[in-house]
DNA sequence: TCTGGGGTCCTAGGACCC
DNA sequence: TCTGGGGTCCTAGGACCC
């Protein structure tokens, strides 16, 4: 029998409620924009900021070139003089100076950008309280409940923001954080960009799909083999075809995100899930003949884990570890600890048996260490109350004492 | 000339329990 | 004897983001 189920008489996604005022706030080139603080006659000139440690001197007085790095690394962030020559952060360091063999290449100084982030995330929020941290360069804002209208508000967030960093930054105001995100991308740098619904299909749509967050490289991949390339485009297609095509969930959310729906509140707090550190190694080790580094490796990774665990005031109850091999291929192991842990000494033990469960049969790029599962200082006092009611009960002995 | 380090969320199968 | 179904936890992998 065909089940019955009245699908007409559920009621709407909650899009109702009053109209929202978001902005989304997104410092400029963040990381050499606080380099270029330091060095302010680099102003002008393509730089880079990346590698994994301080390029080595070069003859005379001369400045550190991208041409001038041998080894593994990532361009962090490019300045918008480098990005013209087609460098953009993420891609390996040699590609890059191979495009711009001239940038100037700067070593990342991230306390100095810690510092700047918190800089800025104060103004922003003396301003505009209800902030969404995003990442140590973005911020997301809830505007709805200011006095004020949406422009002069962006001025007012820039100008505290230049005044507390001397940096300038991009930002977005629309209803949602969707369109924010998308809107603050608009005018960078140093821009404004405010928009209403009634904006979406001359401002949004001719996008292409990728500037959608949360749509990356895959799912860009996938709708262009259907001819689908900008927002426009998958907003026309058939939510059920996106569905059969993307699954229940994410099909869904293509539909709805192409028509600029986002009902995501703006959260003010947050425990965070997972923490974890990791390593690209110099050179690739192997399992068996590196050894020994690789074990220094692990404690030293350990023992840093346990200093955050430690600092934030966590336990794990989870630790994982992540293996990356010559060939970029990457698998993980996790196990559950028999009870909540923050030391080296467990972590290391865990890890050692997360390994024993993984292929060790080719030379590794990346070993990394995750502690999962966390509990607050409060969450381990309720856990072990609980442990010593089962071992009064007789039943599970796993408090010893 | 290959591709960092820190995260979040989703899916999916199997174990295990009721 | 041929067997349901839901809930939750554990584990592995992958997409995505800053």
């Amino acid at each position: 029998m065909e089940p019955i189920q009245d699908t007409a008489t559920r009621p709407e996604p909650d899009h109702a409620g009053p109209p929202r005022r978001i902005a989304h706030l997104d410092m400029d080139a963040f990381f050499a924009s606080v380099e270029l603080l330091d060095h302010p006659e680099l102003r002008g000139l393509p730089v880079v900021v990346g590698g994994r440690r301080a390029v080595a001197p070069v003859a005379g007085d001369a400045l550190p070139r991208l041409k001038d790095y041998a080894g593994r690394g990532v361009v962090t962030t490019a300045t918008y003089e480098a990005r013209a020559f087609g460098v953009h952060s993420g891609m390996g360091l040699m590609k890059a100076a191979a495009l711009a063999p001239e940038a100037i290449l700067l070593p990342a100084h991230f306390e100095a950008y810690g510092r700047v982030s918190r800089a800025f995330k104060a103004a922003a929020s003396a301003l505009a309280p209800k902030m969404e941290d995003r990442g140590i360069d973005e911020i997301y804002l809830d505007l709805t409940d200011l006095p004020g209208d949406s422009l002069d508000l962006a001025r007012r967030l820039k100008e505290a923001v230049r005044e507390a960093t001397g940096l300038t930054c991009s930002i977005g105001i629309t209803p949602n954080k969707l369109l924010s995100k998308l809107a603050s991308e608009l005018q960078k740098p140093d821009g404004i960009t405010i928009l209403g619904i009634g904006d979406i299909p001359s401002r949004i749509w001719p996008l292409p799909c990728a500037a959608v967050n949360g749509i990356g490289p895959k799912a860009t991949e996938k709708l262009k083999a259907s001819g689908i390339l900008t927002i426009g485009d998958l907003a026309k297609a058939d939510p059920a075809w996106l569905v059969a095509r993307f699954g229940r969930s994410y099909g869904a959310w293509l539909h709805e995100a192409a028509h600029g729906r986002d009902d995501r509140p703006v959260v003010t707090e947050r425990e965070p899930k997972s923490i974890s550190r990791e390593t690209t190694f110099e050179r690739d080790l192997h399992p068996r003949l590196d050894r020994e580094e690789l074990s220094r490796i692990l404690l030293d990774l350990c023992e840093r884990l346990a200093a955050d665990l430690e600092r934030k005031g966590y336990r794990t109850r989870g630790v994982g570890i992540k293996l990356r091999y010559d060939d970029f291929t990457t698998v993980t192991r996790d196990q559950a600890t028999p009870g909540p842990v923050a030391d080296a000494a467990s972590l290391r033990q865990a890890a050692r048996a997360c390994l024993k469960r993984a292929p060790l049969d080719r030379r590794l790029r990346l070993l990394g260490i995750r502690a999962g599962h966390l509990l607050t200082e409060a969450e381990y006092q309720e856990w072990r109350a609980q442990a010593e009611a089962r071992r009064e009960s007789g039943l599970f002995p796993e408090l010893d004492a």
